[in-house]
RNA sequence: GGGCGAAUGGCGGAAUUGGUAGACGCGCACGACUCAAAAUCGUGUUUCGCAAGAAGUGAGAGUUCGAUUCUCUCUUCGCCCA
């Protein structure tokens, strides 16, 4: 008996499924379909242990599902676009398609060697003119739509690159490589409508009940619909401006009114732009970033204008109006009112201002006198100093009856708000998905016609220029449509549009014509279950949710809204992180180790390493494993056991070497238990069928469909383990052995696929492969072992006749000598008779 | 600050969803094989206790014949939003 030798198997068996295309997927309206999808990675050089869980758990359900008969469109793909090929072409002089082009073939490879079971001729990459041209033509179609427009807005501005950051790229202020200070800065960009359907994708998520709660909630509260009302503040004080409209959630506490706040982008801005003090606040305002929680964090500050706002419930009260800094121009109407007693954010304002506190709102158990001291109050409770709103539950009752009174004095109505933002969608980059949009010398935006499409990435472009590359792009920039001199769009595609339809491109990847085939949409979609990391919880899904949506407007042949029927997000890879003396970041490769607890460098005993805790898998610290050097040293089969075992698949993992080499030991010893199963089976001396095999045999079964449907893939393996304890035993040919164990290697293929493919084919040549059923009537025995509980406690055992009556049972009990010692001659009050599970005596 | 989730041996984690807590793996201990080591195999391994037994699923209460599971309060940690 040789030892199992991976190296030769697992490549044999990744040669015979790419020549069979044991994968490829094509339509058959005789079988039910079934899409997995995990999220395509982005090319990055090689592929890492998140790659591995993520695409291991969704290649066990691909190969689960085939083996169950189902139709599986099992594809995989490359986000390909996106900044770090270009920054990645700079560093090393390339140009970002050649980086690009390298990093798949090697990352193919990579996925190939894990033993996939892809349809790898469905392959995309998004940065190929194949792709990115359907993605023009959707564009132009979501244009013609009016689902596409642009307007003037803010991004962050790196003065000294003269380049467009993302959000992640500011640090502190400031450009994470230049290290200038970041400044605001309009410009004309693209917008995708996506608030136009704000309302349909948060109620639609109520029907996604194969989506985690978490993930909902989390759209629920990105999507932010709220119930409130716009008012008309009456103003004095200019004569040109009468009133300015505001939103709110809390029209109940008006009057708690003590100043009302006003962007500085708001129209009214226009009356003070002369002004040098309010100039100097607006430049201030600039320094603060972009984003919600910069705003948040920042110090409240504001501007006194010379307008006075009238309260619209007592027009008596007049209060002085301010732009602020925390007013953001795109959420309401880009005025508040402030009412500081019960919103933390004004309250600090009017602190810093000594603007009025007026407590009009108290918690249900304070008396009316109650005042708002420290903080602001903003939960719920009755309402007090408000005239006729008092004694009225705020804020439900409140509210409503207040947008009542203002709707009668028509000053207000309500108004259902959202914080979801349209979608920004222009990159001042190179490498992305070109705007198929040029200008005319007025400026007036021009479609690219559909005979010149797709508008193809300029390739010779020099990367070394400050700024978009594209803008000093003459040759590519000027051109003429229908005999007009136009200037083409230089920025590029968001990369997240990329990714918003690559599962509709998946159907029919090789359709030259069409971004997508209309029988290959109605058959394969929508994906049965998309697979990926929790860090896409947001946008990626809502995009891909807004995209079916906004197909869906122009092309009546597209049914689907929901592209996604099932979503699981996994864990993360984490491992220990480690720090030399000089607080570098240290590879585990350079660390080792003798009792598990203290580390040094190694082969250096005396350079001892700090260690960290353990963290998700990053370049920066270091802490990483390479899957291919892991497959090279276990074998693909011993790297998916692993990573599958140790945690439930959406919890996080951690690395651990002995984990990592007790599936490489499981494979073997499982070799080895097999080829010794394999040669009794040969021997003709058969005995009577063995009862017990069958039903082991079907209980695993049982318990891995159960832990299949549930995702409990962590389970699966356990029962991997109890296999191969109760085969080991096995020593004589039984008759029924040999088709028992071939559902033993069927049900453990979809986890280690090689291994128990080579077995399969040795025990049963001509076998055709299938998920076996459940013999329900052997999980079902005569006898079963019930609990004794005394007064609730354990106090044994007892095996029963499943039929058996309750006072049957406890007369056999009677005769036990743990009756003896725990009841005796004690009065037996009653007994609780669980069937088939337990039976209770309760005696004093 | 708000929302969501989690907490089980030395460690990762099981538990038919209210019914034998600790499956399975790692680690550790002992034993076998070996001149020896590695590898492999076997046995044991929640804690306290020689034992009988008792305690035990972050802490405290509650519901129940019975709670890791349900309810409330608190602590810690994680994620998301602000």
């Amino acid at each position: 008996m040789s030892r199992y030798n991976f190296k030769i198997v697992e490549e044999n068996w990744q040669n015979f499924w790419e020549k069979n295309k044991s994968f490829s997927a094509t339509i058959n309206q005789n079988k039910k379909k079934f899409y997995c999808l995990e999220m395509f990675p982005y090319p990055s050089g090689k592929i890492h242990m998140g790659h591995v869980r993520n695409y291991t758990i969704g290649d066990v359900l691909a190969r689960y599902k085939n083996l169950s008969g189902f139709n599986v469109l099992h594809p995989m793909g490359w986000d390909s676009f996106g900044m770090p090929a270009e920054n990645a072409a700079r560093q090393n002089n390339l140009n970002p398609k050649e980086w690009t082009e390298k990093n798949i073939q090697v990352m193919k490879n990579q996925l190939k060697k894990l033993g996939l079971s892809i349809d790898w001729e469905r392959e995309i990459s998004t940065c190929t003119p194949e792709y990115y041209k359907h993605q023009q033509k959707i564009f132009l179609q979501l244009y013609d739509k009016g689902l596409v427009y642009r307007k003037e807005s803010y991004v962050n501005w790196d003065p000294v690159d003269k380049t467009v950051l993302a959000n992640e790229q500011v640090i502190n202020g400031k450009g994470w490589r230049s290290g200038a200070l970041v400044e605001r800065k309009k410009l004309n960009q693209w917008f995708f409508n996506i608030s136009k359907f704000a309302e349909e994708l948060g109620d639609d998520l109520n029907n996604l009940d194969q989506w985690p709660d978490k993930v909902k909630t989390m759209q629920k509260n990105w999507i932010g619909k709220s119930f409130g009302c716009e008012i008309d503040f009456k103003i004095e004080g200019q004569n040109e401006i009468n009133t300015i409209k505001c939103y709110t959630t809390r029209p109940d506490t008006l009057f708690g009114f003590s100043f009302l706040a006003l962007s500085v982008d708001h129209p009214v801005s226009k009356f003070y732009e002369k002004d040098s003090e309010f100039k100097k606040f607006k430049e201030e305002c600039s320094k603060t970033g972009t984003t919600e929680e910069s705003i948040a964090q920042a110090e409240k500050i504001g501007f006194k204008t010379d307008l006075i706002a009238i309260n619209p419930l007592d027009n008596n009260k007049k209060v002085p109006v301010y732009f602020a800094n925390f007013v953001l121009m795109d959420y309401g109407f880009g005025a508040v009112f402030g009412c500081p007693a019960h919103d933390q954010r004004d309250f600090d304002f009017a602190k810093k201002y000594d603007l009025e506190i007026k407590t009009v709102v108290k918690p249900k158990d304070e008396s009316d006198k109650f005042k708002v001291n420290d903080e602001a109050y903003s939960g719920p409770g009755i309402v007090i100093n408000s005239e006729f709103l008092n004694g009225l539950t705020a804020p439900e009752q409140s509210v409503l009856k207040t947008i009542e009174i203002l709707n009668k004095k028509k000053i207000g109505k309500q108004k259902t708000n959202f914080r979801l933002k349209d979608w920004g969608i222009s990159r001042q980059r190179y490498w992305g998905c070109p705007i198929p949009i040029a200008y005319d010398e007025n400026n007036n935006i021009c479609k690219i016609p559909e005979e010149d499409l797709p508008v193809l990435l300029p390739e010779n472009i020099n990367l070394e220029t400050k700024g978009n590359p594209l803008d000093l792009a003459d040759e590519w920039k000027n051109i003429t449509i229908k005999g007009v001199k136009c200037t083409r769009e230089t920025d590029t595609l968001d990369t997240f549009v990329d990714s918003s339809w690559y599962f509709l491109r998946f159907c029919s990847s090789q359709n030259d014509k069409d971004p997508f085939d209309k029988e290959e949409i109605k058959y394969w979609m929508p994906v049965d279950q998309y697979i990926g990391g929790v860090e896409h919880a947001i946008l990626h899904l809502l995009y891909s949710r807004f995209f079916s949506r906004a197909i869906n407007l122009y092309n009546k042949d597209f049914e689907i809204k929901e592209p996604f029927q099932g979503l699981f997000t996994q864990g993360m890879v984490c491992h220990k992180t480690f720090k030399d003396q000089t607080n570098n970041w240290l590879n585990p490769e350079e660390v080792s180790t003798e009792d598990g607890l203290n580390f040094f460098i190694k082969n250096n005993k005396s350079k001892k390493v700090l260690v960290g805790p353990s963290e998700s898998m990053s370049k920066s610290k270091k802490n990483t494993i390479d899957p291919e050097k892991m497959i090279k040293e276990f074998g693909a089969d011993a790297v998916r056991l692993f990573i599958l075992s140790d945690s439930p698949p959406e919890k996080d993992i951690q690395w651990s070497d002995s984990g990592m080499s007790a599936a490489y030991k499981f494979i073997q010893k499982f070799w080895i238990m097999s080829e010794n199963i394999l040669s009794i089976t040969k021997n003709n001396d058969l005995e009577e069928a063995d009862k017990d095999i069958d039903i082991f045999t079907n209980q695993s079964i049982e318990k891995i469909n159960i832990a299949l449907e549930k995702f409990r893939y962590n389970v699966i393996i356990a029962v991997f383990h109890d296999i191969y304890s109760f085969y080991i035993k096995i020593t004589n040919n039984k008759k029924n052995l040999k088709e028992n164990f071939e559902k033993i290697l069927l049900i453990m293929m979809p986890v280690i696929p090689h291994i128990t493919n080579e077995c399969y084919k040795k025990i049963n040549q001509k076998g055709k492969l299938f998920w076996p059923n459940v013999k329900k009537e052997l999980l079902e025995t005569k006898e079963k072992e019930i609990v004794i509980q005394i007064n609730g406690k354990k106090r044994g055992v007892i095996l029963i006749n499943k039929n058996d009556a309750e006072s049957q049972i406890l007369e056999k009990i009677k005769k036990m000598d743990l009756f003896r010692k725990y009841i005796d001659n004690k009065k037996i009050n009653k007994t609780i008779y669980v069937k088939e599970r337990l039976i209770n005596i309760i005696a004093l």
